[in-house]
DNA sequence: ACAAAAGATAGCAATTTTGCGATAATTGAA
DNA sequence: TTCAATTATCGCAAAATTGCTATCTTTTGT
């Protein structure tokens, strides 16, 4: 027997399901935004170093394909441990800076 | 039938092995580095917010499990999807910046 | 225009990370 | 000490990322 779906039935749960919803939409501009600060990030380490993405990937051991995908803007799958070896590689050092939001 | 290991034979090669292990070795402290710096930063946002681990893993969507694995130093599986749904839960904007190594 | 180099995209297996419950260990307050 | 809250650790299934090959498109140089 299928069960009544459970209702929104208050102001309070009105307006906490809206707050949630603005959350949630406000998270995904954020992933959004720091997807492709990466994938900048990538693109401008390996041009500045005047390497194709072929003589990255060699450098890191890996694929031509894998960085154009991480230079991709709307890549998701972005790990410290890539990042890492890509900066490393170029003899760089990465930090984690975080800034206050008003 | 087995063939013969292939050795290396010339002051060039031994060179360039040495290189690659140094270059190895560097990335290895440099990951280490890195793990160990985002493990921090999620301890610090979190107590600075005066959260417990329960508390923040309910901000995102998780269990306490989680949080306390992220915040092990020796954690291997940081990603710019989960240091983000952090800082974002705690209203920062999360940057990477790269620093030159001489 | 042509060829070569560089970059983008697709598909899939293998590896890795995540999610999560259970439980142990630690810390703090009364 | 005792209880409650907090944190750490383990095990496993589910989900996501990576690695890799092949192929297509775009760019560059002659």
């Amino acid at each position: 027997m299928k069960t009544k779906e459970k209702t929104t039935t208050n102001a309070l749960e009105i307006l906490k399901h809206r707050y949630y919803k603005l959350e949630k939409h406000r998270l995904t501009l954020e992933e959004a935004r720091i997807n492709a600060e990466a994938a900048r990030l990538i693109y401008k380490l390996r041009t500045e170093a005047k390497l194709s993405q072929k003589e990255l990937a060699d450098l890191i051991g890996t694929t031509q394909s894998v960085i154009s995908r991480l230079e991709d803007d709307d890549y998701e799958g972005h790990s410290l441990g890539m990042l890492t070896k890509i900066t490393a590689a170029l003899h760089k050092k990465l930090h984690l800076v975080t800034e206050s939001v008003s």
